[in-house]
DNA sequence: ATCGCAGGTATCGAAAGTATACCAGCCTCG
DNA sequence: CGAGGCTGGTATACTTTCGATACCTGCGAT
């Protein structure tokens, strides 16, 4: 009998893993680091700022409006200008976020040498 | 032309999602956090403990011990045992993780009552 | 002898991400 | 005038990743 297995783990860990995989992604977790410093910004400064392609910038977006991080202002002008900006929920967000990125920044090194060091051990095996 | 775009947005940007890449999704963070709770975990614990697929837990357990931040001790025994636990590396990772799930285990009534009056709003558009 | 558990690997379809093209409206530059 | 560019997006196609499931080896208990 092929395991029906609706076993979802831990309650705690079924809520918090429900949250990262709405907001805990790279790009937005990206774009709200980028909010938080610029205050505003349209969408085509993020796009450039991030390096991410349109559609992903654009679905994002929606997400994290939808999910009150994000506030969506359109401006009817010509041309059209959509401005971007934090929440207070975005802003609270920020906090634990801008402490990963931090550590992010200050550890790329220390994994980095652990991976060089992994790999040049997994070699070693493979060639014994 | 087709622009051919190798730009990668801001350095900074670039970094942290470098890093976030390799130990920012959900399935890290949530190994991370048990194995700070409990220590040490076998395979299966975690598996059981987080709702995991066996290929997943495999694949990111790797990948955390190649990136240095989990410790993979197997003991040849009958039946054989395989434990996992943080390293220093890890320990470290945990400190902006923990306020990360703090905040998401705090913040998940916020974002559903966002989203669903983001929903609701929707809808009136829609049939308006 | 068959089942179960241990810790995995293999396979395959579904989902998510990426790259690229295209759109409408207006502006400028030649 | 008309070619192109900027605005903020969609639409389409392709690729990488994810998740569910099945299978494997080796042993021990029923």
């Amino acid at each position: 009998m092929p395991e029906k297995s609706a076993y979802q783990g831990c309650p705690q860990c079924s809520r918090i893993n429900e949250v990262l995989g709405r907001v805990g992604d790279r790009w937005s977790v990206l774009i709200v680091l980028s909010l938080a410093q610029y205050k505003v910004l349209r969408f085509n400064e993020l796009k450039r700022h991030l390096g991410i392609s349109q559609r992903m910038l654009s679905l994002k977006l929606r997400e994290l409006e939808r999910d009150g991080l994000v506030n969506r202002t359109y401006h009817p002008t010509i041309p059209p200008k959509v401005e971007y900006a934090l929440t207070d929920l975005g802003y609270s967000f920020y906090e634990p976020v801008k402490t990963l990125g931090t550590w992010a920044l200050d550890n790329l090194p220390n994994i980095d040498e652990a991976r060089a060091e992994f790999d040049m051990q997994a070699d070693e095996k493979k060639s014994a």
